[in-house]
DNA sequence: GTTGCGATAGTCT
DNA sequence: GACTATCGCAACG
């Protein structure tokens, strides 16, 4: 399992774009099941039109502007679950989209919980690494910088790092918020 | 390997 | 009542 030490509240109380490129090559745990991130995307506050938070606080967006180091989980397409982080200081919105993980450890469960044996088919997208992760609507609003869901830095090995536009939206759709493990294999798309 | 489409339900207008 | 920060499978080449 993974030992390095975990991402403090500090690590996530800055803009939404530094904590999602910073974040990459970080191992993201939850319940003896862990990846490392190798890709993530960007959602600012008030001008980010593509972001949930956009038109202001309602009971789903309210944990966006909450405090950061705490989960945003939501529900998708009637099927899917996605998980965010927040960052940003309470009262600001801002939150990074975790995209795609490499699997690190618990590689048997996760395969059972996904149905699949490929080890690019378990967490290579948003709504996958939920599902092989146990995350769910339940873990809205916990906090990950303690707990059985957190985020330890990684082992400092070297990457290069891509942006690109964000996947999956209409608005804003031309902003550079998407960031990724240049080269990576475990990435939602190349 | 690539493209196209249907499933399915919470959230906000 | 419209619109999703998606996925998996089927039909192609």
């Amino acid at each position: 399992m993974p030992d390095g030490p975990i991402l403090d509240r500090d690590f996530y109380r800055r803009d939404a774009a530094t904590v999602a490129r910073n974040i990459l090559g970080c191992v993201l745990e939850h319940d003896g099941c862990a990846g490392r991130i190798v890709e993530t995307e960007a959602y600012l506050g008030k001008e980010d039109l593509a972001a949930h938070s956009a038109r202001g606080i309602t009971p789903r967006t309210r944990v966006i502007f909450g405090e950061p180091g705490h989960a945003y989980v939501y529900f998708i397409y009637g099927m899917h679950t996605c998980l965010n982080l927040v960052c940003e200081p309470a009262g600001t919105a801002g939150c990074v989209l975790i995209r795609a993980l490499e699997p690190v450890a618990g590689i048997e469960t996760m395969r059972a919980r996904r149905r699949k044996e490929n080890l690019r088919d378990l967490l290579s997208g948003p709504g996958k690494l939920t599902q092989a992760l146990g995350i769910t609507l339940a873990h809205n609003g916990v906090d990950v910088t303690g707990g059985n869901l957190v985020v330890r830095l990684g082992d400092g090995s070297k990457f290069k790092i891509g942006m690109t536009p964000r996947i999956g939206i209409s608005e804003c759709a031309d902003w550079p918020l998407r960031f990724v493990i240049e080269g990576s294999p475990f990435l939602s798309r190349p």
